[in-house]
DNA sequence: ACAAAAGTGTTACGTGTACACCCATGA
DNA sequence: TCATGGGTGTACACGTAACACTTTTGT
């Protein structure tokens, strides 16, 4: 039986999330569109082989990367018995991945005006859109998608995208300082207001020390 | 490479949470524990595969299973390269199922005094553990353990077996009665008592209609 | 009558939510 | 000076958590 590997890669720009796809150069299914994918080596770990697709096209190496789902109906690919181990991924974006991305056929597309993509990859999206919605309301995936530096607008921003309603500006920053996990810079980001926004960082350390003695990250 | 699928099944006996586990008859690994588990046929669903080995062992078939996760290292199983897509289930046990079960080497184990597993198998447990307790909170997975009637008393100590943790008698009532998802019979069960409580039965109409307009089950 | 489990209400507190105005700045 | 986005505080509703006694009934 074959075992493949594809990947849900999100990204986040100019205040709408993003899906990275591929319009296949090659048979099967030349033209169209699909995720980005491979076939898993046989000693290679399943994690390894989507990390190995995601370099090739990205040129990242130390992304958020996690296990979704396994598509495993028998008939999900008319060209042979495979499997499919879907993973999802959170990327920043930046000029240069964007070259590289462009470089291999590859595009990011908005949401919400995806094209329909081959075999069972439009149902894998949907799944991985389900499951960013939930886990970003425990995890503090949001960080994973902005530049290191961001300012609180922004995140709110992306936090919309995320859960597709306004949130309330008083509100939202209120609960996201109140989790004390974000560092004021002393700079500011001007390049959406005159006025300028102060730019944080977000603090893993922190973090992580905050998770050990049991607190509930929530936004 | 080959597919596999392995199961961990859950079911509440006795006030205790248990784990449906196998002890092995042949090579390899004879005498050891294991999940139970099979291969997946050239042509059959990854899921079918797993209701398939489910019934085999306890002679149901509509029962609640999802799929945990895949277990896909390179060297999990010394005997050559093998994917596990690992799933969950939720029992009723009951005299029935208690019988199959015995015939077929298998055993209901508490959690907590769990033998070491073959492979990877212990690691899926932990996972699903952490799972079951995570979905929990918002799925009313509990009504799968518990028989079709039962009482609030049974219901919460269930959901302390998950949780692991006292709960008060007022509040839980309290909470699960303003789901309005139970439907409360004209018969007590008086085998733990000699008052008798009352038997309620989930409302699986109600609780889908609910879902539809939106609201969030919590316990 | 007593032991053992079932069943019941109230209060305090914290969290989430709604809501409107002033501030800083570059053009 | 004005247009634009950044930043702030308060009041109320709601849900959660803490807590102790009465009821029923078989023995």
């Amino acid at each position: 039986m074959h075992v493949a590997t594809d990947c849900i890669v999100f990204g986040f720009d100019a205040g709408k999330l993003k899906l990275l796809i591929f319009k296949r150069q090659l048979e099967p299914f030349r033209g169209s569109f699909s995720l980005i994918g491979s076939f898993v080596g046989l000693e290679e770990d399943v994690d390894t082989a989507a990390r190995r697709v995601l370099k090739n096209i990205t040129g990242l190496e130390n992304i958020y990367l996690e296990q979704l789902k396994t598509f495993g109906k028998a008939d999900r690919d008319p060209g042979g018995r495979c499997i499919s181990i879907a993973h999802y991924a959170l990327i920043r974006i930046d000029d240069n991945n964007k070259k590289l991305v462009a470089k291999y056929g590859a595009f990011w597309y908005d949401l919400d005006v995806l094209p329909p993509l081959v075999l069972d990859h439009s149902e894998m999206v949907d799944v991985a859109l389900k499951t960013l919605r939930q886990k970003a309301k425990h995890q503090p995936l949001g960080f994973e998608l902005l530049p290191r530096k961001f300012t609180l607008p922004q995140l709110q921003i992306l936090y919309e995208a995320i859960y597709q309603r306004p949130l309330d500006p008083r509100n939202f920053r209120k609960k996201v300082l109140s989790l004390k996990v974000l560092t004021k810079l002393n700079e500011k980001d001007k390049s959406s207001s005159k006025r300028g926004a102060y730019l944080y960082k977000f603090n893993q350390k922190k973090y992580e020390k905050l998770l050990k003695s049991g607190f509930d990250f929530q936004i």
